[in-house]
Order: structure tokens, then C-alpha cells, then sequence
DNA sequence: GTCTAATTCACGGTTTTCCGTGAGTTAATT
DNA sequence: AATTAACTCACGGAAAACCGTGAATTAGAC
């Protein structure tokens, strides 16, 4: 009897959990050894358990999905990983593969993406489902698309004192001449932060500023 | 033989309906009649169909949940409507309850949680999972996040269907253009509401818009 | 049937933001 | 001594936001 693909699955939601899992189980070649609810309890698990697949998710609590896929890299930990996404962040889908990512797959799509990016990331192949390819594309056009939004402690931590001080101001709607006349530097300056700190966080405008600042607490 | 209850899913993962769709199609009781991605589709779905139950996940692109919600209330439409969260919005229960909700599930609950809701709601009771619950206690103890300022419900209320829809976007970092194209309206539209809501909200700029969002929780 | 609120659109003009790129100064680290 | 990171500033151009004002249409309220 040929040995069944053992597959771990971790998202936050019991729900969307038990949902894959119903539907893996229908695939006669493919079993689910184990699943989590936040990224610790990944951690934990592989400590003492196996798996071919990682099916993980982003958005987790306590660690996030990123985070976990970055552990395990560092650890060269054989198994293959595909990731799980909110929506379509054709924008992390590099990021995430230079940490070791073997497959991308967003929840928008039909579950049986699922089964294929199992079968085809085990057979050493990566697999991106068609909203990200689309996302890619897209992003190729220039055309934007939303971030998934995850709060990112390193993000913060690479904010300089100044970028944080012009962030605080931007979240209280003065302008830039206005910062420029409070900080005592001129406009140029006041710009470049700015500019820096659109480019850091990863964000179109002075309100993905705001919602950064909101979300990780800089307020 | 028992006419079994209607059901109708939306959420815009995919993945997600079909996990729910699969759990729900175990129970002999209950038929899942059909699904929606967005908040537009379900209300397309419900101009030519029926159902007893709606299952309805807030977070929707398009049209979100409190607004399909918000909408089925003014046409007293009488299906049931059972709220699907991603996190414990327990601060949105009681809103959700004043329109209308019927019950109140966080994805991070068990699959099962939603059969016990689907029955419970149809037979006229309203449900909340025990996270919901927990979080409704937590915040009667005031452990709660949010500063000290209270939304200003009155100038919530003087916002209409469309200022909202604009704001919304706004905090999603979409430019007028992009907004224009979304909602099918003329840049010079979508300009006018955005002045309206400057104007109306007494803030300076897309960032003032974004941070009333926030604080009155119209995210 | 009038009035009002909401929705929709237009136009011209000013200000601000956003973008790219380059570059000098200081302070700390190697 | 050399490198790096943070801080500072400049310039030019494109895009978007902001501002005021006016106006047609529709639907509901009175």
C-alpha cells in the first residue's frame, strides 16, 4: 500500500480547519496527521511530530504564519510549506518564497486547490492558485492590491525615532508644512520620512500611514 | 418527510463556504440551498430565491455583511440571519443584534457551533458562540480596548448609504479613481461624498476620515 | 403636489501628496 | 580608517486631494 501524504493544517479558524480537513479526507492518497490554531502551536507540534505538508496560514495569532515559515527555514526543516492567505497578497508571494514557501494559495479560491497544491508541492513542484498569478500580474501592471493587513513587530522595530514622530503626525491629519513648522525641519525632510515610511510599511497613502499606526499602536 | 431548512452561505473564501457546505450536508436536517462570495451577490441571490437561514460572514468585499444585514432589516425580509466573524467582534453584537442578527459565530469556534446555530436560530432562538459570550463579558467588566471616546453615534447616524460606502474605501487606501471605478460612479462623484464627509466629520483629510472610521468602528 | 434628502455629475482652480533620485553630515560600529 | 545608519535637505514632475459652486434626477415625507 503506498504511504499516504501526511499533512499538517494550521489557520486560526476551527472552522475553516475542520472544513480542509473534511475535504483532504476525501482524497484517498492524503492524510491529515495534525492541525493548529495560532503559530505556536506549530512550533510545538513539529517538535515532536512529522508531516510532509504545512498547509499555514498568515494570519495567526501570537506568531503569524510568516514568522513560522521563517523558523522552520532557518531550521531547514525538510517539509514542504503552502501557504494560506486572506486575499490575494501577490505582493508577499516573493517575499514568502525566498523564506522557503512552496506553494501560495488564497482562500478565495475553490477548496480543490487545495488537493492539487498538496499533490503538485509534493511532488516538488511549486503552486500558486490563479488569483495569485492574477495578483502578480496585476501587481506587474502596477495596478495595487490591499495588503492582508498583519500588525509586523519587525516593521515597527525598523522605524527610526524621527519616522515614528512623523508618523504620529500624519495620524493627526497635519500636513507636511504643518510637521515641518512643529519638527523644525524643512518640507524636503518632512517628505522624505514620509516617503520612507510609505515604502517600509508597505502602504499607498497617508491613510495606510494611519491604519498602520492604529493597528500596531502608535498612537 | 420533514422539510428540511434552507440555508444560504456567504463568505469570500471559497474555501471556507465549502468547508461549511460539507459540515452542514452531514446533518439530514438541513440543505444548503446555495453561497455567495460577496455582499452584492447575496443580495442578487435573494431577489429570485429563498431561504430560511442566511449565514452571513461580516468581512465581504463589495458589500460587507452589517450592510446586506442593514439591508434585509429595512425590507423585513424574514429569514434568519446567523453572523460569521473572523475574530470575537464581541463589540459588534449588540449593533448587529439592533438590526436584526439572530445569532453570532466566531470563525474560531467549532464547525459543530454553527449546526447548533442554524437549529437554534430557526427554531426562534437567538445564538452566540461562547467566545462571543466571553467577550461580551469581558467588555460588561470593561477589559476593553478601545480610548474613552465615545462614538458620536449622531454624526454615524447623519452619514448616508453612500458616505459610508466612500468612507469604507477611503480606509482601504483607495484613490477617488479607484473608488469611482469600484462603485460605478464618476470620479466627480465619488469627489463630492468625500467632500461631504470632510465637511460633515469636521476633519482635514483622508487620514481625519480613517481615524472617525476607526473610533466609530465603521471598518 | 410640494419639499426635502439623497444621489449623481461637472468644472476650474489650488494645494498637497506622491515619486525618484541624489547628496552632504554626523555618530556609532567594525 | 572605513562602513553603516540615521538624519538632513533639494528639485522637478505627475498624480491626487481638496475646495467651491452649481445643478439635474429621483424617491419619500408631509
Amino acid at each position: 500500500m503506498k504511504r499516504k501524504i501526511k499533512v499538517h493544517v494550521a489557520d486560526d479558524h476551527m472552522i475553516l480547519i475542520e472544513g480542509i480537513i473534511a475535504m483532504l479526507n476525501t482524497d484517498k492518497d492524503i492524510e491529515v496527521v495534525g492541525h493548529s490554531l495560532t503559530g505556536k502551536e506549530v512550533i510545538e507540534w513539529f517538535k515532536t511530530n512529522e508531516a510532509d505538508i504545512l498547509v499555514l496560514d498568515i494570519n495567526m495569532p501570537e506568531l503569524d504564519g510568516i514568522e513560522v515559515l521563517k523558523k522552520f527555514n532557518k531550521k531547514k526543516k525538510h517539509q514542504k510549506i503552502i501557504m494560506l492567505s486572506s486575499y490575494d497578497d501577490a505582493k508577499l508571494v516573493k517575499e514568502l518564497t525566498t523564506y522557503g514557501a512552496d506553494g501560495f494559495i488564497s482562500k478565495t479560491s475553490a477548496g480543490e486547490h487545495i488537493l492539487k497544491a498538496i499533490k503538485s508541492v509534493h511532488n516538488g513542484d511549486p503552486y500558486f492558485s490563479d488569483d495569485i498569478k492574477e495578483g502578480l500580474f496585476n501587481l506587474s501592471l502596477g495596478y495595487h492590491v490591499t495588503d492582508g493587513s498583519r500588525p509586523d513587530s519587525k516593521v515597527v522595530d525598523s522605524l527610526t525615532e524621527r519616522e515614528v514622530e512623523v508618523l504620529k503626525l500624519v495620524v493627526k491629519e497635519y500636513s507636511t508644512q504643518e510637521m515641518a513648522d512643529i519638527l523644525l525641519l524643512s518640507v524636503n525632510t518632512v517628505e522624505t520620512y514620509r516617503k520612507n515610511l510609505l515604502k517600509k510599511l508597505n502602504v499607498k497613502n497617508a491613510v495606510g500611514l494611519a491604519m498602520f499606526a492604529v493597528k500596531n499602536k502608535i498612537i
